[in-house]
DNA sequence: ACAATGCTTCGATGGTGGTCGTACTGTGGA
DNA sequence: TCCACAGTACGACCACCATCGAAGCATTGT
């Protein structure tokens, strides 16, 4: 038998399987049901395709508690996905990235933080005025960032502390990066609790009312 | 639409095309009726599947009279059937390795240049010598070997700008560096045009003379 | 014990796409 | 001109599989 080169290209050439995949390339390790949610899925698809990106070995699991948390297999997994990526970046340059959902494309949900055009121009301001700073694929939240979040109500002490603070994800719409970590969560939560943004039922569209949007920008400053 | 990876995924995870991908990773362009053949299907099926290849830019065709050749569109194709070869080695390692497997083990062409455990021990044998060197990722010809390889009659005018002149190339069988580039192509060229080696016809391995072979090390000292 | 949550199994459904037979175009050669 | 051959277009068939609803299992929290 040859080496059944097929067999991967099948497991990725799922629009479903291929979501979540790219989505792991942030190196995370994440839920059944989250991968569900960036994908657009039902948990049990989801899950049916997480067995099968098991059993072709792109994906490990582990279970912890009653979740189970996926990641990609090694650097060789990795290494693949990116390969699509330059390719595909490279074939569809004329094509429009992103959505063709406005709403979509502006402010959505990714994972348990906010991406999008939004999200983006507030990593840039963020950096920009020094809360946080990117070296070399990590971010850093400065002294100045902490005394600022400590002002705008945020318990740093709630945070899980096997989960990175702060983390630079790759917007595929924008394909620069937004916030993840705790503290891109915790914008997110903070955002939806003073009840500036809505969360789609329905889709991973985030809704800012226009008071929300003018408070939320007022509050990080851009 | 998001950058399609899945699309990608999708020509690639048909048996019958990724048949036809790894033939075409000879470097050699092949027909139609050619491919249909190996894939193991009708020519009006192959058809198909060539205009598919070649939309996702994965092939790239040349009319010749009343025949239609085929070849792999790039390097980065190249490298990501490499790539995805890699892995499916590492997982089927179980599968036994028949003697048509040890020759490709022991010296096949990967693209336009030589590949295997030939390919790795000159990879060595130059780096050791000092011909090349190897330095983050990227790998130089030293003055050394610049002056060596004119002794040998190489004809540096005569490449490529725009690829690199060497390149380290991962090699799935051994999982270390083979030379690519410029001159890895010329390495294996000029071993054929000497009559040191023949290419199977029917697969990707190298088959050299045992003359060739000795001559093949003698030139490059190993 | 009970409810809530995360995930899975099963079965039914529907759509996508690989396959080939038939028939066609286009090229080359006698 | 006629035939052989390479490749393509079209249509029909059929298998595979992604999807989801319903129901079940497992774990955690109250």
């Amino acid at each position: 038998m040859e080496p059944n080169i097929a067999y991967i290209g099948h497991l990725i050439g799922d629009t479903a399987r291929s979501r979540m995949l790219t989505t792991l390339m942030s190196g995370k390790a994440l839920t059944a049901t989250e991968l569900s949610v960036v994908a657009d899925i039902t948990p049990q698809t989801a899950s049916s395709h997480l067995t099968k990106l098991v059993e072709g070995e792109l994906l490990t699991v582990r279970k912890q508690g009653r979740h189970k948390y996926f990641q990609l297999r090694n650097k060789q997994a990795a290494e693949l996905i990116e390969q699509l990526l330059s390719i595909t970046a490279s074939v569809s340059s004329s094509v429009a990235t992103g959505p063709n959902n406005e709403r979509l494309r502006k402010s959505r949900i990714c994972y348990d933080h906010l991406a999008g055009e939004l999200a983006v121009e507030l990593f840039d301001s963020l950096s920009s005025k020094g809360w946080i700073v990117e070296l070399d694929q990590q971010v850093k939240l400065t002294d100045k960032g902490k005394e600022k979040f400590n002002h705008l109500g945020i318990d740093f002490t709630s945070f899980n502390n096997r989960r990175p603070m702060c983390k630079a994800c790759l917007d595929w719409s924008e394909r620069r990066s937004h916030l993840a970590g705790n503290l891109g969560a915790w914008v997110l939560q903070d955002a939806l609790q003073r009840g500036w943004a809505k969360q789609d039922l329905d889709s991973r569209a985030i809704q800012f009312t226009s008071q929300g949007l003018t408070a939320f920008k007022r509050q990080y400053e851009f």
